[in-house]
DNA sequence: TTATCATTGTGTTATTATGACACAATGATA
DNA sequence: TATCATTGTGTCATAATAACACAATGATAA
């Protein structure tokens, strides 16, 4: 909220050049509701995958001291799920990565008007009335990402972007603590119906890197006999006859996604419980 | 939307008596925002069941001829759920209804600017700009409730309010048959693992009741002795000694819910497949 | 009074899915 | 050449699900 969807408004490079910090700040807060939609803003919880550990990409305005999931503001003309790919894409680099919509936050409590005037005290920039002062309701989306492709955008703003570990999330604004544990809820239900993987291991992959990436969301181990057996059975892997070079042990097979019947059970689902 | 939503707005009857029709439409085109929010919609979709039939309460605004979808708006501070509960009670006069948000419809075009000029054109009043022409992101909910004690609400503006067949349901304004598909996609999701029949049938009921409402939900028959099998298996139900009199073949006992249990199984699931 | 009939109550059995577990095969390293 | 961690490919016991059978009930019809 707040400060990090000012980033976005700012995106506009033009705006840069033309603006300085203040005015821009300014014309945000006086302007803003003529190219965004009024009390709706959307919330990305961005899951990264990454040497075992699943982490969460997460911003921190340095007017703030608190960090915050990256959001922002659906324009006028714009799809809610275009907002969320816009938001993602400009913190992430990434295009065509699987956003779900979860759930809708609205406790009226969530207004943004202290941490916003603040914001603006600290800024030096005098504003009396503005939409951003306003009560936000926010839609939740997560996305899963390859960590290594993401480039975290610290924006003209400076403000940080890093990634977080999940079992280390610190503080975060408002209710962003709940929006991510409910976010991770979501992710982890989903993971009994829809694949996961494409977009997150590189195009050839071995067995134990797949499972290991479903043990690392769900924060268990599973059975790697088991697993196999679920996978395979669903069709969306198709196995190499390449195996892994250089390990230490007996080489795993690559396996790579057969993305036709991996589309079709992202609609239609899976049907198997791990 | 639209039509549908200016009746709750007229809901306080003091505005009422101070205000003529016209008057009133006029005020909530033009100070409506300063009530409630602004670009974000309820929409609720009203499942009833009654004589073994799966029904959508729907409305339909005199001057509009359309069918739609009964919705609102949420005021400035009140959480989303308390509006969606608002609304339910609106139409139906039933309170504590288990009430499920399930999607959010975020389609640039559904905008409700046609329908309102067309509306206020009708009805003979003239408004240049106005909150209402603008876009609007809807949240869908969903509740089940009990037919019988409804009394559908045609509210001052004379819509019509009328139970409607889930197979004749006629077109919609907007996306609302979409968003009647989604829902009772969702519903029927849920049924896996959430209980229902709490607020749809009466205190006391008889397997075969309860079964066919599933069945009803569902649009398929289920074997009479694993569904019973299932039901018990949850510790929802308990089955009294009374049987059902009057009946021409051997007489069902009735049963209750063990209300303790039932809340138990709405928060933590039932785990089960029909 | 008795037979009929639809429907309930209470199983069984076969099939499939799941969880727990065992052991030989591999291939770099010691 | 032996060691070692790890892969590949099972089996078996158990639980969940689907398909199915038959006696018991009680109002109605003969």
């Amino acid at each position: 909220m707040s400060f990090i969807k000012i980033y976005f408004y700012s995106a506009g490079r033009t705006l840069l050049l033309l603006m300085g910090f203040k005015e821009e700040i300014a014309d945000h807060f006086l302007n803003g509701h003529q190219k965004y939609l009024r009390n709706i803003s959307v919330d990305c919880i961005i899951f990264g995958f990454h040497e075992n550990e699943l982490k969460v990409l997460l911003l921190n305005a340095k007017y703030a001291g608190q960090w915050a999931l990256p959001g922002g503001f659906i324009e006028k003309e714009e799809h809610m799920d275009e907002a969320a790919k816009r938001i993602l894409k400009q913190r992430t680099g990434l295009d065509d990565i699987f956003l779900q919509q979860f759930h809708v936050f609205s406790t009226p409590d969530r207004s943004t008007k202290k941490i916003n005037t603040q914001f603006l005290k600290t800024t030096g920039v005098s504003i009396k009335d503005s939409w951003m002062f306003e009560r936000f309701i926010s839609v939740g989306y997560w996305a899963l990402v390859d960590f290594t492709k993401v480039k975290p955008v610290a924006d003209v703003f400076s403000a940080a972007c890093e990634w977080f570990n999940i079992h280390t999330i610190p503080e975060l604004i408002l209710d962003h603590n709940d929006i991510l544990q409910k976010a991770l809820e979501n992710l982890r239900a989903q993971l009994n119906y829809h694949p996961i993987g494409y977009n997150l291991l590189p195009e050839k992959f071995t067995m134990p890197e797949l499972q290991k990436l479903y043990e690392t969301i769900l924060d268990r181990n599973l059975d790697r006999r088991n697993f196999q057996r679920k996978i395979f059975g669903t069709g969306i892997l198709k196995k190499l006859e390449e195996t892994k070079k250089g390990v230490a042990h007996k080489a795993p097979h690559y396996h790579k996604f057969d993305l036709r019947k991996y589309q079709k059970a992202l609609k239609g689902g899976m049907g198997f419980e791990l």
